[in-house]
DNA sequence: TAGGAAGTAGGACAAATGACCTGATAGGCG
DNA sequence: CGCCTATCAGGTCATTTGTCCTACTTCCTA
């Protein structure tokens, strides 16, 4: 193998194991998968991390960054009000039916800080960012929620993972759609007050 | 130990499993745990059963009918309309906060069938089981649908279990029961079409 | 250019785990 | 009562998995 400085030997092995483990899902994450994954051996392995629980440790940090970014990087543009919101359901959307195996892995991660000790707070500042991410979209639309934002952003946060979860497991893209319009459709006639139309 | 017949020391294995399932997690339940749970021996599990996996069949033939059967039952009496629907939420939800260890092994074992070759069709049955069950409750209450009762079983069901898995998550009792009482005033004032108030 | 540190290689080891085997024993049935 | 089948006990084996150790090589630097 080509020799490597540290830090980027840790970035390989940190996206090897994110390969793995979205390939293969948790349990079969094994170190020794992962070295071959990454092409090097276990003891480069364990003389960039300690132990796999530190590889975990950097993995969950590396995959919730980009989960976040994702989720605020998905409402953008659109013309009008509605059109903004179909679009970042839209953004949102083609994600996951592009990457069904990230976002299943995400699931896992979070099962997974709940039943390791000392890992509770990080799943728990995911949940908090999702709904966060839904209140600065409704914001940034300049959105005039009708209830409070923060039960509207758990609302739809909480809808769009259920959602999310539910075409992970039936893979109905139909259904999903149909469900998705609904959604967008609660948002813009229900949930927020009716735009002020200009003369 | 006592002895007992073939199928009573199944079940009682099953039950073992489902305690330390519950108790652990998926990845801590070992054919040694489950057996010490029972207070039996490993070469007893292999009378029983061929191989760990057959004894998980039955485990999650156990609780998946647990957990419709509950998704079902939840849902009962009331006088007003709004008040059955508002019952039927509390009746599920304090079910959640009474168990989350089961409720979080539920999301647990539906990754697991997910990951699972061959099981993907069980995790599938039970979703479709969800959005039934609120099919049923809403033609229970004798409600119109102003939407198709497909899609709007599919997107409460959604609704449900992303705010389960977010109480899960942030154990937050007071977010939880707003956003669940904003879920009951959307299922009766913009879901359902206005009852026929009598003269 | 020599020395030393940074990085790599391969093997080894103990613990955990699923699977299984042989012999003992209980308890119904003739 | 005595047999014989169903049930149980304990030990054992092979595999997997995380961890680590020692020796080797490359590369920077004084």
């Amino acid at each position: 193998m080509a020799r490597m400085p540290l830090a980027q030997r840790r970035q390989q092995l940190v996206d090897a194991a994110i390969a793995v483990l979205t390939r293969d899902g948790v349990p079969k994450t094994t170190t020794r998968a992962i070295v071959a994954e990454a092409g090097t051996s276990l003891s480069v392995f364990h003389y960039c991390f300690d132990s796999k629980q530190e590889l975990l440790d950097a993995v969950i940090k590396a995959l919730v960054n980009t989960t976040v970014d994702l989720a605020e990087a998905s409402f953008e543009a659109g013309a009008t009000r509605k059109e903004m919101v179909r679009a970042g359901l839209e953004a949102y959307w083609s994600h996951v039916v592009a990457n069904p195996d990230h976002h299943l892995l995400t699931y896992e991660l979070t099962q997974y800080c709940l039943r390791t000790p000392g890992y509770a707070e990080v799943a728990r500042q995911q949940y908090e960012h999702y709904s966060h991410a839904f209140i600065a979209l409704l914001d940034g639309i300049g959105a005039k929620p009708a209830l409070p934002p923060e039960v509207m952003g758990r609302y739809l946060a909480a809808l769009i993972d259920g959602i999310t979860l539910d075409w992970l497991v039936r893979r109905d893209d139909r259904s999903a759609r149909q469900v998705l319009d609904l959604m967008a459709q609660q948002i813009d006639e229900v949930m927020l007050l009716p735009e002020s139309t200009p003369a």
